[in-house]
DNA sequence: ACTGTAATCAATACTCAGTATCAATAAACG
DNA sequence: CGTTTATTGATACTGAGTATTGATTACAGT
């Protein structure tokens, strides 16, 4: 017997499609607000499994707390200075994967990500809050 | 009166140079073996502080710990899978800065970084030590 | 050198994301 | 239905980083 299909599942995949790139927490605040019972470590442990299973992204950044993504189609995300909130974006004239890396120990490269800087709506008009 | 130098911003320094690409923790274990009576409250204010500085560059990535460099020349960075450890590494075929990037909504996009994976020389023979 | 004062510090309590543990529960399957 | 075993809920824990606060200390002005 391997991974079972619960209803813990189901409604925590259910928050992933409708929030925006939640965090782990976030995900939790919003399944907790309708079913009390569904813990926290039960949401980590979910979408790290979703992660690991390929049925969801982790998208860790910029030491912000990783967030999860329901599209698992490769895309790239633009993560907020601000709030750490992460959007899609469409990119043109990335290189084609070609790359010639050399490190300075040997130090043996597998991939590369590319990662996006910026703000988001709300954080672009009303900036400086934290600063 | 701003900025003022201390033997513990040396010390600091001093120990930023030395490790290679420390964690602020590893900061921390350097400095305090030798001077007991610094804090480690104190190392990270003064790792941020050289951060914010321009003093010293903050490696925020993939969900490890942060780490710091006090090589600020632009440079890329490779960040073993492994153990976090972080390696220098020379790029070559990356664009030219000229990327067209269209966000989903409006999301104001000011840069982006390129971040390198792989297995350091440590983890690369002794592999598959935590999976 | 001496002093006033703002910047810094040490110590410590705290926050909060993520993990470990483990007994209780409930899918899947006969 | 009953057994098996993956999963869950509750809760304690970990560990990086932050906030607080009273004590120090670098340094400008004298």
């Amino acid at each position: 017997m391997q991974e079972r299909q619960t209803k813990q599942k189901q409604i925590i995949y259910e928050a992933l499609k409708t929030l925006d790139h939640p965090t782990a927490t976030e995900v939790y605040g919003y399944v907790h607000a309708e079913y009390p019972t569904v813990s926290r470590a039960t949401v980590f442990r979910v979408l790290g499994g979703f992660a690991s299973s390929g049925r969801a992204l982790e998208l860790r950044a910029a030491g912000n707390e990783v967030r999860y993504d329901y599209n698992v189609e490769p895309h790239y995300h633009a993560h907020c200075e601000s709030c750490g909130r992460v959007a899609d974006v469409c990119v043109e004239g990335l290189p084609s994967k070609k790359l010639t890396i050399t490190a300075d120990e040997d130090f043996e490269v597998s991939g590369y990500s590319v990662e996006f800087f910026g703000k988001c709506k709300g954080c672009k008009g009303a900036a400086k809050l934290q600063s």
